[in-house]
Parts: C-alpha cells; sequence; structure tokens
DNA sequence: TTGTAGGCGTTATCAA
DNA sequence: TTGATAACGCCTACAA
C-alpha cells in the first residue's frame, strides 16, 4: 500500500503538500495539485483512514445502536442512515443491543466510544435507554430516531401522534363509536406517541376511551388478543399500533369466528410490504423509514460539525385506506 | 482520554509493560499485572484502536457489504453476524449496495478496503457480484453468504436445494402432480437452488416440470402473478420461492376467484413472521437467518486468522405446514 | 520479566 | 505557496 510519501515523491513535492491537497487547503498552486493528483492516481493511492482518525481523533464513524432484529422499520431506517452517512463521507458500524438493560446500553456505547465513533444515532425506542444515554458520563453526540418530541433541541420524529390520530380518525368517520387500542409495549416511545394519537382522537370526538391492551409488537402476540377479545362486545373497532400485530389480531379474530370488516374493522401501522396483501387487505398508515433515517444522520453531523441542526418539519405520516375498515 | 503512558506512570511501569497486559503478553509478573489492570480501571483508560489499527494494520472491523433493504431475511442475518463478529472482538461495518453493478461494487469493496476492514461478509447474492468479487485486485478475505455450494473451499450454505425439494415434495405427497415454481430472478443464487430443488423434487417423481415464473421476490409481483396464472387451469399447486411473493399471490388468486388451498395449494420459502397469520395461513420452509450470519462470521475468521476453515454441515431448513396447502 | 528505541501514516505547527 | 519537524497512541524488536 503506497502512503502519502509514496506520492510526494513521485510529484517531487514534500509529503506535507500532498497532505494538502487531500485535504483542499486552499493556498496550494494549481499546477502543483495537479502534479500531486496525477501521482495519486498513478499510485493508485489511498489515504489510511486509521492513520487520520488516530491523529485527527476523529474517526468519521457514525455508529448505530438499535435492539431490533429483522424488523422492517427500523432496518429500512438503517438503510436510510447508511446512505446519507455514505453520502457525507462517513462509514457506519452497527451494534445490536442484546437487552436494554442500563448496563447492556453503556457497555454498547462505551464500545462505540471505543471504536471513535463520532456521533451516535439510536435506534432503541425504549424511553429508558434514552434515558440511561442522557445520564451517561463519555460525552457523545447522538440522535434518537424516536426521540419523544420537545426534547431539549434533538427532536426529531415521524408524526406518530398526528398519523394514529388520523387512524383514529378515520375509525370514527366511518361510523365506529367504540375503538379499543393495541397499543405496543410501554416503555416505547412510539408505542406512547401512538396511543396519544388515539386517545386525542378519541376525546376530540367525545368518544369512550377504553383502558389500552398491552402488546408486544409480534404477530403472535396479536393473535392471542384476537382470541381474547372475541369475547367481548363491547367495540367495533380496534386501532393496532403497529401492522405485525393487525395481521395476527385479524387471524385470531378469523379463528374465532368474528369477521372483518364485517364485524370489527381493524386498522393498523407502518404499512409493512404484505399490509396490502394479506386478507382482508389491511388498513394502515404508512411512514417513511428511510428518510427517518436520513434526517437522523443529517441532525446527528450537523451536532459533530457544530453547525446550526436543521429543522425538519415532522415526517408525514400518510393514512391508507384498505378492505379491513369498513362502515359501520 | 488517558493513554497507555498516562497508566504506565501511575502503574510505575514502562508503557510497554502495560501494552503487554493490554495484549496477554505471557511474561509478566502476576503483581506488576495486578498494578497495571489496576491503573487502567482507576484511569477508566480504553485502548486508541485508531492507533492499533495503525501499527498493526488490522482493523478488527469485519465489512458488511449487502443489497437487500429491510427484508426480513437479510437482516435478521445481519443481526447474527453482528452479534459474532462483536463476541470475537471485532465491529462491524454495514455498506448497503445500491445497485449491483461491478462498478459499484467495485467501489464498495474499495470503500471497505479504505477503512482497513479485515474481511467481508457479503450478502449481495447475485451471481455476478459474486463474480466480481472474485475477480476484484483488491485482495481481501471475504465470504458471501449465499455461496453457491461446492465454490472453491469457501461454501456455506443454508441447504436451499434440500428445503426446496421438500416443498416440493410436501405437495406431491399431497396428491398433487401439477405444481408451477413461482421462482426468484434469474441473477440470484438462492433463486436458482430453489428452482433446481423444485425441479429435482418433480423428476424424482416423474412429474411433469413447468417453465418457471420469473418473479421479483417483492408481494406486488406475487399478486400480478397470481392473476395471470388464474387464467391457467393446468395446474394445482405453486410453490413460490419466498414468502413475500407466496403472499402476493395468495391475494392475487383471491381477486380473481381462486380458492387457496381448495382450487390450488401454495407454499412458500423463508417463514416470516406473517406467514403463520395470513389468510390462509402459509406453509413455508423455515430457516435460521441468525445462524446463517454466524457461521458466516466464524468462516471469516478462520480466514482471516489463516486458521482451518470450519466445516459445518449444511444448516437444516424445516417445513412448516399450514393451510395453504392441502391435499387434492 | 521489564525497559528503550523506532516507526506505523497522517495532520498540525511553524518557519522559510 | 511550500517544506521540515513534531506529534497522535500504540506495537514490534531488541536490549537489559
Amino acid at each position: 500500500m503506497p502512503s502519502i510519501r509514496d506520492v510526494a515523491r513521485l510529484a517531487g513535492v514534500s509529503h506535507q503538500t500532498v497532505s494538502r491537497v487531500l485535504n483542499d487547503h486552499p493556498s496550494i498552486r494549481p499546477e502543483t495539485k495537479a502534479k500531486v493528483l496525477d501521482a495519486i492516481s498513478v499510485l493508485d493511492y489511498r489515504p489510511n483512514l486509521a492513520a487520520r482518525a488516530l491523529v485527527t481523533s476523529k474517526s468519521n464513524i457514525l455508529g448505530v445502536l438499535s435492539a431490533t432484529i429483522g424488523e422492517f422499520g427500523p432496518t429500512s431506517s438503517i438503510a436510510g442512515i447508511e446512505d446519507a452517512a455514505r453520502e457525507e463521507g462517513y462509514s457506519v458500524s452497527t451494534l445490536n443491543l442484546g437487552a436494554t438493560t442500563p448496563e447492556a446500553i453503556g457497555n454498547a456505547v462505551r464500545q462505540l466510544a471505543r471504536e471513535q465513533v463520532d456521533g451516535i444515532v439510536v435506534l432503541a425506542p425504549q424511553v429508558r435507554v434514552f434515558h440511561v444515554l442522557r445520564g451517561m458520563t463519555v460525552e457523545m453526540p447522538f440522535v434518537s430516531l424516536q426521540t419523544a418530541s420537545g426534547s431539549d433541541g434533538v427532536t426529531l420524529s415521524a408524526d406518530q401522534v398526528a398519523g394514529a390520530r388520523a387512524a383514529t380518525e378515520h375509525l370514527i368517520s366511518l361510523g365506529h363509536s367504540d375503538i379499543l387500542h393495541l397499543a405496543g409495549p410501554q416503555d416505547w416511545i412510539e408505542a406512547e406517541s401512538r396511543m396519544r394519537g388515539y386517545l386525542d382522537g378519541l376525546r376530540e370526538a367525545d368518544l369512550p376511551t377504553f383502558p389500552p391492551i398491552r402488546g408486544d409488537w409480534t404477530a403472535d402476540f396479536g393473535y392471542f388478543a384476537g382470541q381474547e377479545l372475541s369475547r367481548r362486545r363491547d367495540f367495533t373497532a380496534v386501532f393496532a399500533a403497529n401492522d405485525l400485530m393487525a395481521i395476527g389480531l385479524m387471524h385470531g379474530f378469523r379463528d374465532a369466528g368474528v369477521r372483518v370488516p364485517h364485524d370489527v374493522s381493524v386498522i393498523g401501522f407502518d404499512d409493512i410490504p404484505v399490509a396490502a396483501h394479506v386478507a382482508p387487505t389491511l388498513s394502515t398508515v404508512h411512514q417513511d423509514f428511510p428518510e427517518l433515517g436520513r434526517r437522523a444522520v443529517r441532525i446527528l453531523l450537523a451536532q459533530i460539525r457544530g453547525e446550526a441542526v436543521p429543522e425538519f418539519g415532522p415526517l408525514q405520516t400518510l393514512l391508507r385506506t384498505r378492505e379491513s375498515t369498513a362502515s359501520r
């Protein structure tokens, strides 16, 4: 592997001059620069990133801390994060959190710190992860994809509340007045936002709210909930906090003889690729996961570079009505 | 940030001794080691990975080259890769391939090489990606998750062929004799393997084979195929190369008035989480994606370390029969 | 068993 | 506009 000195020798300049060319230093004579660039391409020289990281103590690596495996939303966002990061010349080091204990989180962050990542994008949407991060002694810029709105400056949110509210209002507009919510786990920021949207929508319409059923995002839980709920007859619609649970729910209903949408309307959240193809096709709320990831990177980089943090409008969600919701 | 010399000073030894402790050098007096470890924990010292990478020209980073976004299988495998890599003290740098042109692949590999990754796990299962990699001038150990079996030493395969064959045989055992295959894209290794399993199963049973329908893995394509196939009446079962297409296919059939499994049996591949919950529930072939990732890492690390490459038995797939397949 | 000297490839600082 | 010199934090080699 050629080094900067090999380039310098070939170009007949000092290695320092090569460095200047590499870093777009302003004061350098065009013809010198040309010579250097020539030598670079002849030798197929590539700067050694480790050496650069050592001396600048900047790695040009962004860490991604995730706590979700194989799920459509987060993984789509990660793709967005990577694209945006690469575009800006950063590489991406991902780390999967097994547990979300404070200890595990601390270790993960320390590990990323060891790798000298310049900042971290967090996709571990539990409230407590957020708290742990804020309390960390390791100083490190970070952005949480699911940051609760209103948290000191670092706000980034697909408007989950508005989306959930739109879903609820859709059900209301169809004539439903007894609407249940199959919520996500208690500790999850997104679960809270979607529940809030649900509650807001109902309150605004002066309709009764029900205590939410707490799920775990999985289709299996949805199935279980469907079986259980089939015994109740005090509702005509369910808003599930994500599509997976909604699909499981419909399955549970089906097995219990409850027809969707004839007896009960169901709406989900996320618009995963199968939502349009299950039977009945699932009404849901679409969101642009990759864009969320891209925005997170822009915000993080602004923080790292000390620039003004860009203000994005809330990322729009989009209601997709399909067969699973019908008028009462 | 404390350096190795700060630790040395506090422990009253030379920085070299600290380095020895760090690297588990054999000849070091226990009490000296204790002193050093003490100083390390007092200062909360963490080795600078960039410095280490610079001098050893090993980064302890594994690159992951992927060409799939948000899909369940690959992303699950990536999780396995990360876990295994972290366990072995490696971090993971992921890079998403936009296009799979030779040029894009070359750039991606060069980028990872710049980052000094010690090896690459490739999740870009197109045949041509594999070829490009083999022909690269950049010397770099790599493992492809979907390596075609029999390719020089670096073999790693969930037994797609056997799984696809099991799926086909399941249909045959139910009394079907006219079985179509909804295949993946031409260039994909997995698509070829699954198609081969299909062909093998049919030939073994002396049943007619049909030219496969070439899909693109998406549910939308499956839907389209379902619509088209509903015009044909020369088959009673379809083996789809993945669950997403199978689910879309069932949707297409449904919309065209073809009943599954009454008129046509359908079986998929992958066992994605919703497969057990769609209507009808989808028979499919389960495979352990995370384990695939873990194995890839073990093989790659063996290559990197110059150890004997572990020989794994083919990763078993598991037939899951559900409602979408019924006897003729 | 421990310490000293040198260098990995780059950028920063200062001088020319 | 350019060049010489000194770090950055660590490891390898050799010496003690």
